[in-house]
DNA sequence: TTACGACGAAACGGTTGCGTTCCGACGACG
DNA sequence: CGTCGTCGGAACGCAACCGTTTCGTCGTAA
């Protein structure tokens, strides 16, 4: 799985830490194997029918729990989403430092095709992503999840090249940054081409930074 | 309206005609009107709820038509988004030809920026897109629809710069089209932002240009 | 003028999910 | 060894849609 919790070291929207009376209890604890195979259902229900048609019954059956220990854990479908989504969200990429802005955008999009070719992904993210049109929480949450796993990498990979003089300092970066993700995510999610022709992510990355290069 | 349909003319997953056991009847024939009103509650409804939560009951809701209505018209859900979509595709941009590629990249830009940025567009692309992961028929509708508005379109731009042997002949075409098209998607449809930055498209043209002669 | 069929409205029985409640069982902590 | 709270399971009443059927109305082509 993607993130391991302590045990109760959860805080914003992660399985509800409330306030215990006098004794927290005994062995009477929500259990960390439960809360992880609900979790665990939630991203396959998530992939196969999409959050609008997502319910809270499917989950627990696909989980093989009652419902009453999702609600134990999370008041809504929303709440659970969220949750989910931030904890991808934490997995910060490391970004590369190959010496050169091509040989960056290659290991970047080395790493990126992996993870967006990855059915979970392939199959959560345009769900999400429609659904955010109309839930500002859920857009927030994928912000945030997306900036952090590829803006904010390619902007150290463009402030790099700036430094190095490779490209023009004081470039539109917020142009750099569509140039960098939207073709592939274009290729990869939307044309859902289910296989990369070999070289293409070479190429990509050559003809990316000459694109970066004319800024 | 996107299309204006002679009143019996459609064929492939229009409004249903169906074998006329005689005589087709006096003044008792689908109105038009009505189906109309009913394509247009499907826009209406698909940008507001999306595809897995919209009803045919919040349709003819919305239409202020019996269920009934839809029902003669369409067997179901399916087949009522699947014939909208297919009607949006009948739209074929035509192809600029300003004699350089980065004038014509820009002039596509123009339209291309204007159609995403459309609420409609915006909103019920990604929605379908996510749909289509599941749904085999609407990827292929949805696939054609794109395709004949972007990607025709730019496959043409980049032969004719190829004929002008303003880029390399018999580059990467494949590779070209995901450059041409992602950028602007990525801002539009995923990142969402309201408004482009003026000398954006521009900018993009002139970059997306440099990119693809180094292909 | 007649007959056909679409029209909106309403109701049908059936399914699914909602969020809540009660249940007996279990198991670790005090 | 007793208490506490989670466990899965089942049922609650309520709501929304499903796809179909029935109804009386209406307008036009024959």
């Amino acid at each position: 799985m993607l993130v391991r919790m302590t045990t109760n070291a959860t805080n914003a929207d992660g399985p509800q830490v409330r306030p215990r009376r006098r004794a927290p209890a005994g062995a009477a604890v929500l259990r960390e194997d439960v809360t992880e195979a609900i979790r665990a259902a939630v991203f396959e229900e998530l992939a196969t029918v999409g959050y609008a048609r997502m319910s809270i019954e499917g989950i627990a059956r696909r989980a093989g729990v009652g419902k009453t220990a999702v609600y134990r854990r999370w008041r809504s479908k929303l709440h659970l989403v969220l949750d989910i989504v931030s904890v991808i969200a934490v997995q910060g990429l490391p970004a590369p430092e190959t010496g050169s802005l091509e040989g960056d955008l290659r290991m970047l999009y080395e790493v990126s095709s992996r993870a967006l070719r990855h059915p979970v992904a392939s199959q959560i993210i345009p769900d999400l992503q429609a659904e955010a049109a109309r839930n500002p929480e859920i857009a927030e949450a994928l912000q945030k999840a997306l900036k952090q796993g590829q803006e904010e990498v390619a902007l150290k990979i463009v402030a790099a090249a700036e430094g190095r003089g490779e490209v023009r300092a004081g470039l539109n970066e917020e142009l750099a940054l569509d140039l960098i993700s939207g073709p592939l995510y274009w290729r990869s999610v939307v044309i859902r081409s289910p296989k990369l022709p070999k070289g293409y992510l070479g190429a990509l990355a050559r003809a990316t930074t000459e694109a970066i290069k004319a800024l």
